[in-house]
DNA sequence: GGCGAAAACCTAAAGGCTTTCGGTTTGCGG
DNA sequence: CCGCAAACCGAAAGCCTTTAGGTTTTCGCC
């Protein structure tokens, strides 16, 4: 009962307890993970940088599955398209962490690294470097918003007696109803950005020139 | 030291403490507002149902700003853009609540009443029910996201020196861009939400004579 | 005016969480 | 073989949420 002949945890194992507890139960906490890996719980922070580390290897395996070659494709509107599609489909299989990540700080580096690539599109494109991100955030809100709703809407609002409207739109939306209006708000969202790009490209900007 | 001659509590003063402490630091706990108001921790039990009571308090005080009566202007579409507006601008006061309100359902009656208000409206302009709460929610976003936006995007990802191109981006957007960013995306959902209407009142939904 | 009930505060405590510190055993490099 | 680092355990500090039970004060009612 000190050191065991072969390692009982890593960071995958702790990752992946994590994630299922999240999916199962909405939270996780650390001693949880321990009893589920059969496992003290100071034993975790030997392998991990503390609760903090563990919701960022959750989200490495979340993001897993956004597909990060799509920013590659062209134009530059089909690649954010495509990323976006597979960013929903990957948090969509599991809403339930999705309150999680967005609380926290993203510090993941793989991650990171996709924003740098977006951010890097953008740029690339011809959109000012003060819009990119308002645009990455609304882009992100949208494919969030749409992946929480997707499977978890009462995540948000609690209906009441009192509330027999909201009670009625909540129960009216299926699944398949949601993935419809995801693709008509994204396209609403390209559009918008196309008419951006349009308007910088036709009058330059110059912001900067005059108090930077 | 048991029943004090005038009342040391109420709800009102606990939730100008909780949400003073919430602008401070980005959360509370119940032992830092009993601290604060000079009272022991189970005090508050009497007045408040417990944490979550106390994030409904702050909920309230923030939305206070919410012009509700916008909801009823016309036409629907300009009722829904002040709406929006003046949301934007309650929570954006209070940029370091955004991720504690969106983290939990809305109980605050207040607030759902809002909800309500606004779900009948969009349905009264004629959107079918399916369609509504994926709009509001859409809306919620853009509006939050863009609260959140304006005055701590460093709550959302941290730049390293493997992203310099988002380190870059994050610094280069200031308050005037951001709202002006928001205008944007905020005329992008509406005309999305007017081609939305016209598609269906073009033709006429009838699910629910099927199956429902 | 008196009295019981309820209000408003307190002390105490249970049980959870995060994190650190100091053991103890095992494996490995020299 | 020896020393060191890795990996786990036990214990503890200090925070949190919530409940239970006690004490005093106020208020409504007879």
């Amino acid at each position: 009962m000190a050191r065991p002949r072969t390692p009982l945890l890593d960071r995958e194992r702790i990752a992946a307890t994590a994630l299922q507890l999240v999916a199962e139960h909405g939270e996780f906490s650390v001693p949880q993970v321990a009893r589920a890996l059969g496992v003290q719980t100071a034993s975790l922070y030997h392998h991990v940088d503390g609760r903090a580390g563990v919701v960022e290897l959750v989200r490495e395996l979340v993001s897993e599955g956004i597909a990060g070659e799509a920013l590659a494709l062209a134009p530059w509107d089909r690649a954010l398209e495509e990323w976006a599609r597979s960013y929903r489909a990957a948090f969509a299989a599991y809403p339930r962490a999705i309150p999680l990540l967005m609380t926290t700080p993203v510090r993941a580096p793989r991650v990171l690294a996709h924003y740098e690539r977006a951010v890097g599109l953008l740029l690339a494109a011809g959109f000012p470097v003060e819009r990119v991100m308002p645009l990455l955030t609304g882009l992100e809100n949208l494919v969030l918003g749409s992946a929480l709703d997707l499977a978890a809407p009462e995540a948000m609002w609690e209906p009441t007696p009192q509330t027999p409207l909201l009670a009625g739109a909540l129960a009216a939306g299926g699944p398949g109803r949601a993935d419809a209006a995801f693709d008509l708000a994204l396209a609403g969202f390209l559009a918008y950005a196309r008419t951006l790009l349009a308007g910088t490209e036709a009058r330059p900007d110059r912001a900067g020139a005059s108090s930077g």
